[in-house]
DNA sequence: GACCGGCTCCACCGCCGGTCGGAGGTCCGG
DNA sequence: CCGGACCTCCGACCGGCGGTGGAGCCGGTC
């Protein structure tokens, strides 16, 4: 038997949940919250194996009450929501939520969700899926390549990119085998295009727009 | 009825598989292939609602037919291995696979990421998505907070901190209530100890090292 | 007490970075 | 053909940066 809490301030929500998750496919629900505060202290007070989480509630909202039974070393989070954007969707992820779904989905899967994130496992939501794909696809070794910056020219482009691994001018000059002077002009209207005083206020401008990426050295 | 091919060089993994998605649960397999260039001739020549993709195959791997079949506007793709590390996953993703299923799972989430890749959504395994909320958290803007430089001193750190959002001496000065020779000391302590040549070197080091990190506007 | 590390400050100096005003070249499009 | 954008370069000036070599104060350790 699986145990479990709901905190929802919708009590409708609550009773339509309590029939999906019958004891007759092992569920066992022992404990409704009507808000955040209540359901940390439900998870507190009972051996729960998981906890269904809605977000938007009056007082302690769904992150938060999350939050503080992660933080309490509580059971496995659930998180349940109508809205499925990205912010609240990493919001719940950074509170320690196992799992995330959506209301609109189908019976079948909120009970496969309960069940997985009971055993310790995670659960994304498939219509939350893609994006989250998406943002794995964007983290994973094959990274999008620096571009060039639209407003600046293309020489511009690659001082600035020569500025960012930590060039002087005088380097810079050599490398695109120009006069310092010339790399000077470049440097100064680069700083007029960006909005940045000096240099080091451009290298952050870089890294802030994705044209230079960490380089995190082993270990 | 969802039309669907099974691309596995295994005979016996073909035949569970076509026992496990049987037409009495609105499934209708069309089609079978043993390596992936076959696979992709299949994809071409009848109308898929999804491919099950094996990777590890003789001549065309997996990865490479997803590509070929993605790049030609075919069916989505739900590739299904034994082994779940991340790379694979990662090239999977890359190579344009709408789901990822482990061989491993129970036949009922099978079932489920068939039909949610057949309807144009996405899956991943639910022993896998522990790994892709890690990464997905590591990339959402809550990431981890940066932490001290072991190698400097808590003052120097604080100055570190300050000259990597683009302060200058003087504004360092003004901040820490310090002089600005003071600032000086601290930042060529700095430099020797992070064995940078200037502050640029530093600001480089502090991204690279993740004590500062990018900070992307808005659009 | 002696020692050391960290934090604070000072003076001096050379150099690189940054700004300004100007100038010549190409190439492209109106 | 002329204007404009871009790339190239020059000289002069100045200020901040970085290096050197000091100094004193504090707290902890040996």
């Amino acid at each position: 038997m699986i145990r479990l809490a709901i905190v929802d301030d919708q009590a409708l929500i609550r009773a339509g949940l309590a029939r999906i998750l019958s004891p007759a496919d092992g569920f066992d629900l022992v404990a409704e919250a009507s808000d955040g505060a209540e359901g940390v202290r439900l998870a507190a007070d009972h051996a729960l194996d998981v906890v269904l989480m809605d977000i938007r509630m009056r007082g302690m909202d769904g992150i938060e009450a999350t939050r503080a039974i992660r933080g309490a070393d509580g059971p496995p989070v659930l998180i349940l929501t109508t809205f499925d954007d990205d912010e609240t969707l990493a919001d719940a992820i950074d509170a320690g939520a196992a799992g995330f779904a959506l209301k609109e989905s189908p019976a079948e899967d909120l009970i496969r969700a309960v069940q997985v994130v009971a055993s310790g496992g995670s659960w994304i939501d498939p219509l939350v899926t893609p994006r989250v794909l998406a943002s794995f696809r964007a983290a994973s070794p094959a990274a999008d390549p620096p571009t060039d910056v639209e407003e600046l020219t293309e020489r511009e482009n690659e001082v600035l990119r020569l500025m960012a691994v930590g060039a002087t001018n005088t380097e810079i000059a050599e490398d695109l085998d120009v006069g310092e002077a010339t790399v000077k002009t470049h440097v100064g209207n680069i700083f007029a295009k960006l909005a940045v005083r000096d240099r080091v206020g451009a290298i952050i401008w870089a890294y802030d727009h994705g044209l230079a990426q960490p380089d995190p050295p082993a270990g």
